[in-house]
DNA sequence: ACCCCTCTAGAACGAACGCTCTATCTAGTG
DNA sequence: CACTAGATAGAGCGTTCGTTCTAGAGGGGT
């Protein structure tokens, strides 16, 4: 029974991911568990509990184990976030308030969820880092392409390359802190600071 | 046997620790290990078998379990932290260099422990962050006293105290992303970058 | 009718988990 | 010497871990 997503109508029964095919609920459970509890502190049990999933799913789906969904989930969070990142960036035509928008729009989401939902990329790799490369790299990738956007939305408004770059980084590991202090503390203020010296550093380049 | 700390001779054979007391020991290692695994990929038996101690020895000086020993180890990483960012700052007389320079301190320090030494309180707390408050309030509070070096250090080189409370925020955050995006490229880039970003944040305030 | 492949289902395995418990050892005190 | 409190020692508790395994359900092709 359940081989095709449209047939799926009784999964996740009260979960917004029903209706979705079986690897789609367990990745995404996968990636909200581990956003919150990391990666040695979410089960593969667990997950599958909370895709509406057998183990027998997990496994037949990810081969490779715990590491492999991992990775899989971090990749979830890499598109997620860069989504929003898109957004927010093209919300406004200056860049710097772009960015600032970038950082308020990352604190209500934040506070939305009760502090809970953090950076799904640091909390999955941060353990698990050191002994699986997949999980490490794929971390990266997520940064990289973050930056990424950045840099594109720096460059099409003009600035030069090397300051491009620079700025890129800085932009996402200064929100990456910020988020993470304002997850510990409860409070927006880091994320809003943040977006301000941000703004004001972009437009000192000007 | 082995009840004070001098007499400890044979304790930890070949560890730096060798003459420490028990307690210290313990706290040493679940914050070194802690730092480098997460919260919940560490466990007690592994930290007591790296401290030259037993089970029962843990949780004589720590009735409290495994929360209350990750709480001590957090108050250790940011002793630990704060007389490396306190020496730092104390470095330059411009405390936009000594910014700078910390940033290149804790670059240094990253790459010497091969990238597996990133922000002892960041990955102890992240998973078990929700679940035990006296661990968050512990990272909290860590957070709170590296601003607080950082503010101080601006006070005194004549900062207005709002733009000082705001700059200690963004310097610490910055600090934090810039460290963990470091690790996970295994690259010094991100932190130098930061560094001279900060720097010139600061700076835009006089 | 048949096979075949994909997917679901969950019992079972050995290992590790946090923690409790009793027993022993040491140092200090009278 | 006896007594006590502090510290060490580790076997063992019940639970959960990641993973493997076998069995079966469903649908399409021939």
């Amino acid at each position: 029974m359940k081989t095709t997503p449209e047939q799926d109508h009784d999964a996740a029964a009260a979960g917004p991911d029903a209706g979705l095919g079986t690897r789609e609920r367990i990745v995404r459970a996968a990636s909200r568990l581990m956003q919150r509890q990391g990666y040695e502190g979410t089960g593969i049990k667990q997950i599958s509990r909370e895709a509406n999933a057998t183990l027998g799913s997990v496994y037949h789906f990810f081969p490779g184990g715990k590491q492999e969904l991992a990775t899989e989930a971090i990749r979830h969070g890499d598109r997620e976030f860069a989504g929003m990142l898109r957004t927010a960036l093209e919300s406004r035509p200056d860049p710097a308030e772009a960015v600032a928008a970038a950082a308020a729009l990352v604190a209500a989401d934040l506070r939305a969820s009760d502090w809970l939902d953090g950076c799904p990329v640091t909390a999955t790799s941060l353990g698990a880092a050191a002994n699986a490369p997949g999980i490490r790299s794929a971390a990266a990738e997520a940064f990289e392409r973050w930056r990424g956007l950045v840099h594109d939305r720096l460059l099409a408004a003009g600035f030069a390359a090397q300051d491009a770059h620079e700025l890129a980084h800085t932009v996402i590991n200064t929100l990456e802190g910020a988020e993470l202090t304002a997850q510990i503390a409860r409070s927006e203020e880091p994320l809003l600071i943040a977006g301000r010296h941000l703004a004001r550093l972009i437009d000192s380049y000007r």
